[in-house]
DNA sequence: TCAAAAGTGTTAGATTTACACCCATGC
DNA sequence: GCATGGGTGTAAATCTAACACTTTTGA
């Protein structure tokens, strides 16, 4: 039974980072770099044991961001989120138990090196081994993956994933890992250069242990998000 | 003063519909045929003769779709709607006086020809001559606009502003007023038809009374909202 | 026959993937 | 030297805007 008025509104934050997992390199497509995303597993009722998203109710004096972010705070460091915009609402009165709850949703980033402390039952999951999870929370995930990877295409939003200074090789295992496919790192250097969305720094990194020649350094010329070129793509291999 | 619970939860929809104004054809860009978005005008307090969305509150027994949909039933008749589809969410805590309303926005679409009544205060604007709009719908008109022109790009969201049955020319009208610059119609046929977005029936339409050859008539392949190609660009005019 | 509207053919430009080839460094 | 990774040059494919030209109709 509903009563009226009874509604709450809960935010739901799906953040993302490449990480590199496990030691096994498998250069076929991402170099052993992966695209997680942030869980926490359910310790009480309902759904207990199932993976869920960061989040939780919003206050009264408070905007969608600003709850977003505070309820970050208690899984990661904000201050590593570079990125947060809104997603979809999800709004059928009986997606959850109990009292009706509308979900806003929205997509985090943080950037690649960081390696934030995380509460006991939070932790990285690759989105391509993704866990059972709790309520709708699949489809939101699937949703986000799906919106940052349009968006590498025409935005610059990649600055919200790589380090500050990186290699052109960096970038690309960084894209390959959030497109999920491989991105040629030759194009990838002239195609954001093009755009203006990455300078070089002037610097080279040292070549590794191995040789090789050392790497030119670049970083993302704004440190904002911006919408670089509407009719952009970065096109999935032939 | 905020009273904790007290919030209210409202849906505001931007329809839009290709309409011919007065007489005098403006050849120049969109052949008289201009995007119009629909707005009501307040009588009451708060910002008595300004203009605003349609809407209302949210209840507890609907989701956000189906109460866009009711409370767009008060001003058009709803079976000419023929896309709707969520926006962003705005949810400053101040972005209305009185209670906190936090307010969930979409993107409605009439076809063309429709000519639906209209209670006396709801008239439809173009959206190149908007009047002075209350609270934050100015913003939202111009954020589903947006949305509208990058859609009309990379999915068959045409069909839901264009006619069951048309010719390319109709086609081309309808796309340069939403698009607000002139679109070309060879390449739109040929664009669209490669895309599989739009196909011939077969019959002609009479040629009009100043002689000329007859138009082929085409319609829209589906009439379900589809994303046709997700790199595909309609640039505008160089 | 002529003007008007529709459709076809073609060109030029832009963009992107793919890949061969040259460059710089550590061992 | 030589293997290794990084960078440049370039070709091929795709797509799109622009526009000249042909086709079909009504007066």
């Amino acid at each position: 039974m509903i009563v009226n008025g009874s509604t709450v509104h809960e935010v739901l934050v799906a953040v993302f980072q490449v990480r590199h997992l496990g030691g096994h390199d498998d250069p076929k497509h991402h170099n052993g770099a992966e695209l997680c995303v942030l869980l926490w597993e359910r310790a009480m009722a309902p759904m207990v044991g199932m993976w869920s998203l960061p989040g939780g109710k919003l206050r009264s004096d408070e905007d969608l961001p600003t709850s977003a972010r505070r309820q970050l705070a208690e899984k990661v460091d904000v201050r590593e989120l570079a990125h947060l915009e809104q997603l979809s609402v999800f709004s059928d009165p009986h997606r959850v138990p109990g009292r009706r709850t509308i979900a806003s949703t929205f997509l985090g980033l943080v950037p690649s090196p960081a390696e934030p402390e995380l509460p006991s039952d939070t932790t990285w999951h690759p989105v391509t081994a993704l866990p059972e999870m709790a309520f709708d929370h699949r489809t939101v995930v699937d949703y986000a993956h799906s919106r940052l990877a349009a968006k590498l295409s025409y935005t610059n939003i990649g600055f919200a994933l790589a380090p500050e200074q990186f290699t052109i090789s960096t970038l690309k295992s960084i894209y390959s890992a959030a497109l999920g496919y491989h991105v040629d790192a030759t194009n990838l250097q002239r195609v954001l250069g093009r755009r203006g969305v990455i300078t070089p720094t002037g610097s080279t990194a040292p070549s590794g242990r191995s040789g090789g020649r050392p790497a030119a350094v670049y970083r993302f010329a704004d440190s904002r998000y911006r919408v670089t070129d509407e009719f952009a793509a970065l096109r999935p291999p032939g």
